[in-house]
DNA sequence: TCCCAACTGACCAAACTGGTCAATAATTTT
DNA sequence: AAAATTATTGACCAGTTTGGTCAGTTGGGA
């Protein structure tokens, strides 16, 4: 998964970033990253242009060669971002399939990759959602609703409820298993954060969770 | 529940704070709670001290002849907070009931009533565990696992295992019970906040973890 | 050679930093 | 009432950081 890296929806761009898109590919991806990090770590209104350039290692001139404040900026990651997850993380999500624990551990998985793979765009995307800053606050919420929408939108879409004993009150079951496969993740990577043992001996994750899957199946399904 | 205001270990003072102990009560509160708000938001190297004397409505100067200066504040703060927490939080916890049942919704019940009522506490307590500043970081440590020893660890003791069905890994049960729980009330409590319906109708909130106990019983329960 | 874009970093005024301290106000002691 | 003590103020400090600019250098294509 070559996450920030995929995609290239011109149409973001507007008329104002045109010049970022054609500079050299990993020069780009230098200075997004550092955007990233320093908008997640402190905030909209706290992070600092000056970090920024010393991070990617460009000019302080060049950043504002390429997008002309710290709003568009902070505005064109955030589209960004929101593109790059829509098309490379949940477009991985296999809807064929009508199990609610295989969609489920999909997006898990998933999510839990991202976390370890690239935190920092998760803790951007999560900052924004909590951020504050009346200056750009509400250009995001659109997108958010929209972000949201695409996401749990269709990952509970056309489950299979026939394989559910006929006593059970699915929407509270699925609420379960949702919570006990997020509490599960959560676990397994403060516990990982915590060792610092960064082999990632995603096996025993992936197993241990199957172990959780079946108990709820046993509990929920016929 | 008067969260903040009963602890008086006149021990956490040292003889670095003594003055601020002596002072009117109600300006106590003031500086304390503008002092966590600003460094729950920013963490501890962001927090700026101008913000929190502008707050608390106290002068520059006055701030720093009840504290030294910033990390003494900050380690006050931490350890006073750590003290209410353990008397007025984990000391409510009924250890007379061994059922995992009625000790994780009292848990999660004092929970989001405390983040309810003083997110600020919340927030600064969640911080401090995150904070990566070197000035601090090293002596928060300690006092955390002492934290978490106190809570999480009596939570969990000498529960009724005799309970659960013979068929049941009880420790995983447990984990499910617990994260349904949690996210239970952290689904309320964004609901609740993006409502911002703020009359409290916790009657709806409390019936329906009711709801959700009720099934994890018939689940796991003989 | 010229030209134009990419790129640099010194520079700017303004804001803000943690912390000090002489002066004033309020309270207690004599 | 005077004196002594304590609580409180906010102007001030020197230093750093802020978002943003712009005159100028670099490098590659014609």
């Amino acid at each position: 998964m070559k996450l920030t890296e995929l995609v290239n929806d011109k149409k973001e761009a507007g008329l104002l970033t045109s010049k970022f898109l054609t500079i050299d590919h990993e020069k780009q991806q230098r200075i997004l990253n550092a955007a990233i990090k320093e908008f997640a770590q402190k905030g909209y209104a706290n992070a600092s242009t000056n970090e920024i350039v010393k991070e990617a290692g460009i000019s302080k001139g060049l950043l504002f060669h390429y997008f002309k404040n710290k709003k568009e900026l902070y505005l064109y990651l955030y589209n960004h971002f929101v593109n790059v997850l829509k098309n490379e993380f949940f477009g991985e999500i296999n809807l064929q399939d009508r199990d609610i624990f295989v969609r489920l551990k999909a997006v898990t998985m998933l999510k839990s990759q991202l976390i370890k793979k690239h935190p920092d765009v998760f803790n951007f995307m999560m900052s924004a959602y909590q951020e504050s800053s009346v200056e750009v606050k509400s250009e995001l919420d659109q997108r958010h609703r929209e972000l949201l929408q695409t996401s749990y939108g269709t990952v509970f879409d056309n489950i299979d409820t026939e394989k559910f004993k006929k006593d059970i009150d699915i929407t509270r079951a699925i609420n379960i298993i949702s919570w006990t496969l997020e509490g599960f993740s959560n676990q397994a990577m403060e516990r990982e954060r915590l060792a610092k043992h960064s082999q990632a001996d995603f096996t025993y994750d992936f197993s241990e969770a199957d172990v959780y899957i079946e108990q709820l199946k046993v509990l929920f399904y016929k």
